[in-house]
DNA sequence: TTGCCTTATGACATCGGTGTCATTTTTGAC
DNA sequence: GTCAAAAATGACACCGATGTCATAAGGCAA
């Protein structure tokens, strides 16, 4: 492999204005750079990271650990590959940017964080990602960790920056948005009570009721139970059961879900309900592989997963590349809600809206 | 950072001995072993890939060169994502290496791959692995590149190194069992003529035909077109039409892919023709949320991607550890076929069988 | 204890860049 | 043409490992 110095020889230069060169360092005549240029381009050379590391102490690379690489992609995941799209949205920063990273997937086991993070402190990264693939609390030993960090998509009790999906402001938005639509039964089947997320859209739900004094009621708020390995047929169809025979009936149902919602059409299909003018159905995720395709298109809520990697990644290199330290409180995003016609409006003003 | 000196320093050894610990070197004293050990968990010290590799010349980095990471996840290609696979499968053998894997996206523009590769060459990386998205020829600008390359699901004109799906294979496969099965009549609906697969897969089928002593009808062959972009509705109602209507219509239909098939089966259903009983229907890809979805379910063909990407990864690992050298004539690796209960078996003996 | 062989350890140079500082060349005003 | 200031270039050390070779320590027989 070719050096500075072949191309120092080869330019009848020092190697330490090859370097300048390479560097775009000021103060190189015009005609020197052309002869060091010239060289460079007839040898072939390329510098070597290695060595311009050691001197410099400054590796260039990021380091970002994530699970998105080993995904089972066969049996589509219900919220459909959140990490994904954050790892696409961190990528795209990077690709921008000049420095490199480097991913490392931890194979679906979380007890290998630590080796990863102990290859990447070999190469001396200047900061690190890691990225989860649903909201959630985790617990990264960081001990030796002399770089700054973030994490996305999840959260720690040490205070960790970190980037998290806006649930509770996505759900009140929506919610806030059907009340605007004239509607005062509204209905709530939420995911599983474990998920992070549950607690936080309720929030987002009750709150929007509140802003708009309508009294929650519990009675039209239950589990939809979304997780994916149980058979949730039965509880949907009790939970709907108790909802449209509910003396005062929602005049719209929110699902914790968009594939809550695909289940929801059916059952109200097979029960002569028609959306949305018996009752409307809005979802959650904009999983568009469901909500452009159920008849009629669902209004849905999707959280901003691309734009949370990309803030991730902007904020981190900021950190890095302008020493500004990061945000120790979590930030949160929120997304957009999509507005189709499974929601209908019952005021007479307003029509149905584009994008919100 | 702490280096081998402190950690010498604090051991009272040299450096050189540090470093011996460290790699394990036979002939020292298993109590300077220990004096080194705790030297070392004191410090926290982690040693530093970049000078390692400054003396040894040898990175320990594999270069991957994908757009698997800018895919737009929403809308799901028709053929599953192979990309994706492949770099998991890549994934797998590297997690389990000594080597690290350093993954570089196109973001679905290829000329940007010359200045992924410049990037890799300044990491002076071992091995470089190119991964397309499907089937094609590519022409990857290599004049620099000193080190092993290995193309996955790709291939050149230059006779570089290269893993594809043996698309000829599992279409004789598959047609072989279906006379296997008694039938005689198999229409064969293909894939855009465009695509790489198509006359490979073609010639797979009339090959099965051949040795079974079947005369090629091409009445009974012709393009689904199931390129995403048009509105193959059409083309694939009147290709139906045609095979129905002919004077010794077909016992079993082959689709060029699940998506196509899945529409077949919606054709077919509209006109009272039904699966498997009057007609049998088999697909390619094995895209799951189609192929067992579908009711009945889908008899496909699915090819090997996962493991087209551990086999790469495999043989360029062997090629950089232990100077094996890549074949040079393109590997092909069959898939299997999963009989379900979409073709009808017409012969009494054989029942319906499992994975083949 | 001596001498010899094996084993363990250390001194030193080196990998390929770049930071620091010295030196040379150029520029421009007089 | 002279000279000071600015610009361009070069000499040299250094980053943190490890390979090479020399040397010290330990083991064992005589």
């Amino acid at each position: 492999m070719t050096t500075i110095y072949d191309v120092a020889k080869e330019a009848g230069v020092s190697p330490k204005t090859v370097s300048r060169v390479i560097n775009r360092d000021s103060n190189v005549r015009a005609k020197t750079t052309e002869l060091v240029a010239a060289a460079i381009k007839k040898l072939g050379y390329v510098p070597s990271n290695a060595a311009r590391m050691m001197r410099s102490n400054r590796s260039g690379i990021v380091g970002m650990i994530t699970g998105a690489l080993s995904h089972n992609l066969d049996y589509q995941q219900p919220t459909g590959l959140p990490d994904l799209h954050i790892v696409q949205g961190i990528q795209q920063v990077f690709s921008e940017s000049v420095k490199t990273l480097m991913i490392a997937d931890t194979g679906g086991a979380a007890e290998s964080i630590d080796r990863l993070i102990d290859q990447f402190l070999q190469y001396r990264v200047e900061a690190l990602i890691y990225v989860a693939d649903y909201h959630q609390q985790v617990s990264i030993a960081q001990s030796r960790l002399e770089c700054p960090m973030i994490l996305v998509n999840c959260y720690d009790t040490v205070g960790t920056p970190t980037v998290l999906p806006d649930d509770e402001a996505c759900q009140h938005s929506l919610v806030s948005e059907l009340i605007a639509k004239g509607h005062r039964r509204i209905a709530y089947l939420t995911l599983n009570e474990t998920m992070e997320a549950t607690p936080l859209r309720l929030k987002g739900y009750r709150r929007a009721l509140n802003d708009a004094d309508i009294a929650y009621d519990p009675d039209i708020v239950m589990s939809g139970n979304s997780e994916i390995h149980f058979d949730d047929g039965p509880r949907l169809h009790e939970a709907l059961d108790r909802l449209l025979s509910h003396s005062l009936p929602p005049s719209v149902i929110c699902c914790g879900n968009d594939e809550m919602a695909l289940r929801l059409y059916g059952l109200l299909r097979s029960r002569g309900v028609s959306i949305p003018s018996d009752i409307g159905v809005a979802g959650f995720d904009n999983y568009q592989r469901i909500s452009e395709t159920l008849y009629p298109q669902l209004t849905t809520v999707e959280l901003p997963y691309t734009a949370m990697g990309r803030l991730a990644a902007t904020s981190l290199l900021a950190a890095v590349e302008e020493a500004k330290p990061l945000n120790s409180d979590p930030v949160r995003l929120a997304g957009s809600t999509f507005w189709r016609q499974s929601v209908a409006s019952l005021t007479t003003s307003s029509a149905s809206k584009g994008e919100l």
